[in-house]
RNA sequence: GGCGCUAUAGCCAAGCGGUAAGGCAAGGGUCUGCAAAACCCUCAUUCCCCGGUUCAAAUCCGGGUGGCGCCUCCA
């Protein structure tokens, strides 16, 4: 098994720590707001991983953080709290705010098929780890008080830029951020910040009342659940160069080695060959989709297309292709499912090889994708390939034991009067009034589609 | 200014030294009163441009050009 590590640059073959098992730490979502699909993007690559990690006979240990405090409106280390924010604007607590938001992060990524990992690590209940964390490193000499916080001393750190190519003395103190002249160099970040008095979310620490910088929780955390070095931490390519970056800092500091072997980092979602913004109204979410028909099945096996490490280009056109191509497969297992020639077994062998294969090599779900629709098109059609298939699926996670779509007759008197004249046209054979009524429900957006077992019709 | 990613048919996209996966759309066919749906067939002598390395390059190297992202919270 081999995956592509973002600190050596290559792609390397899997060593696990520990024989048989990998520890695993992804970076979660902070729940301030609603998750667009360029984060469910991300989460569909954890998910590919664990699975895949799985197959292969791992037993894991997977940690995701929520972060539930401490993340900064601004920039690093400075403006207003997005959690506290969130609150102002919704009039809720900060913590009701990071409930509802977390149970709808959930839901979300279940109704994905992604897996849940074994432990979801919130950082409000972390709170005496990260500070004992802060007070190691400022025991090392790697921490240093100001008038707002306690800050990492990136200089006394000799790796600092190692994971993103950064180079210190090259960074321009004040380029876009505002200058702390308490800071010894631009790039220090907050470790633990003191809270100003109206900050609700604030806890007792050896340097009075506070809350954590939002880079410790993630090493404070994996340290908890993972031990001092474990296999692999994943996350978006944004983290790369700061939150990544402040983790190896902290954590090697810390420990005096390396906390993770191997980096993992997802590309981002693309819309219209262009960022998702707010501003330009395209971070859709699952409930955008689901208004245009789409389902997160569909989302997922568009998603499938690209590889992890690749920009994906959403469009609405890439879309409905993803859509119509998925309810196809699902149709054609119906037919594998309840076919009943000759398996082909030779093919059936070489295909199962050449998926675990894809799967193996860093993760590459489109070429396996490919290869489950050159056994699906196969002539014959045998409960062998359904479920050669069904057995792909555990790693694609597209529920393709699923029957397609139905198109279903809703209860619409009018829509099925029309139908009914209709059907009384064509068995006179006026089919001038037949096309003529079909026409007529075709402008109210009707579509009709004419089977063995009656008029079906849908909405276009 | 610094760092990084990327350029493959109308669209989405694999491939990463051995002679262009897959899907959608499109065209043709089967079916149908005709359609729709479904299924079958066809669909890049060529991978942004110019050089180079090699028996062999979409794949490696150098130089252009274009796109995107990060360097501020961001998946």
């Amino acid at each position: 098994m081999k995956f592509y590590n973002t600190l050596s640059r290559k792609k390397e073959e899997f060593k696990p720590i520990k024989e048989g098992h990998a520890g695993l730490y992804c970076c979660g979502p902070t729940v301030y707001g609603t998750a667009h699909i360029g984060n469910m993007r991300t989460y569909l690559f954890m998910d590919w991983l664990r699975r895949v990690l799985i197959s292969q006979g791992y037993s894991l240990t997977h940690v995701m953080n929520i972060t539930d405090v401490g993340h900064l409106v601004s920039d690093g280390d400075d403006g207003e709290d997005k959690m506290l924010k969130g609150a102002r604007e919704l009039k809720k607590t900060p913590w009701e705010i990071a409930e509802m938001y977390t149970d709808l992060f959930m839901r979300d990524i279940a109704s994905l098929n992604i897996t849940s990992p074994e432990i979801i690590a919130k950082a409000t209940e972390h709170i005496p780890q990260m500070i004992e964390f802060v007070q190691v490193l400022c025991e090392k000499g790697y921490g240093y008080e100001t008038s707002d916080g306690i800050y990492f001393d990136v200089q006394k750190f000799e790796g600092y830029g190692k994971l993103s190519n950064l180079d210190l003395e090259g960074q321009q103190a004040g380029a876009r951020v505002e200058v702390n002249d308490e800071k010894r160099h631009p790039a220090d970040f907050a470790i633990w910040k003191k809270a100003p008095k109206e900050h609700i979310m604030q806890w007792e620490s050896p340097w009075g009342m506070g809350y954590p910088g939002w880079h410790i929780e993630c090493s404070a955390m994996a340290r908890q659940y993972l031990g001092d070095v474990f296999d692999i931490h994943t996350g978006g390519v944004d983290h790369i160069p700061v939150h990544h970056e402040n983790e190896i800092a902290q954590s090697e500091a810390m420990l005096g080695h390396p906390a993770v072997n191997t980096w993992l980092h997802g590309e981002f979602m693309l819309v219209n060959n262009g960022k998702m913004s707010k501003s330009l109204k395209n971070n859709y979410t699952l409930e955008d989709l689901a208004k245009e028909g789409y389902s997160p099945m569909h989302f997922r096996f568009f998603c499938a297309n690209g590889h992890y490490s690749n920009k994906l280009n959403f469009t609405w056109e890439a879309l409905a292709g993803a859509k119509t191509a998925y309810e196809r497969l699902l149709s054609a297992l119906q037919v594998h499912k309840n076919g009943t020639d000759v398996p082909p077994l030779d093919e059936i062998t070489v295909a199962k090889a050449e998926f675990t294969a894809a799967v193996c090599d860093d993760i590459n779900i489109p070429k396996a994708l490919g290869i489950v629709w050159g056994l699906v098109r196969l002539p014959q059609k045998s409960e062998e390939i359904y479920d050669a298939v069904q057995e792909m699926d555990k790693i694609l996670g597209l529920s393709l034991n699923a029957e397609p779509t139905e198109v279903k007759p809703e209860a619409d008197e009018a829509v099925d009067n029309l139908i009914a004249k209709r059907q009384e046209a064509r068995k006179n054979k006026d089919f001038a009034e037949s096309d003529r009524i079909r026409d007529e429900l075709k402008s109210m957006g009707i579509v009709l589609e004419d089977t063995k077992e009656g008029v079906k019709w849908k909405r276009s």
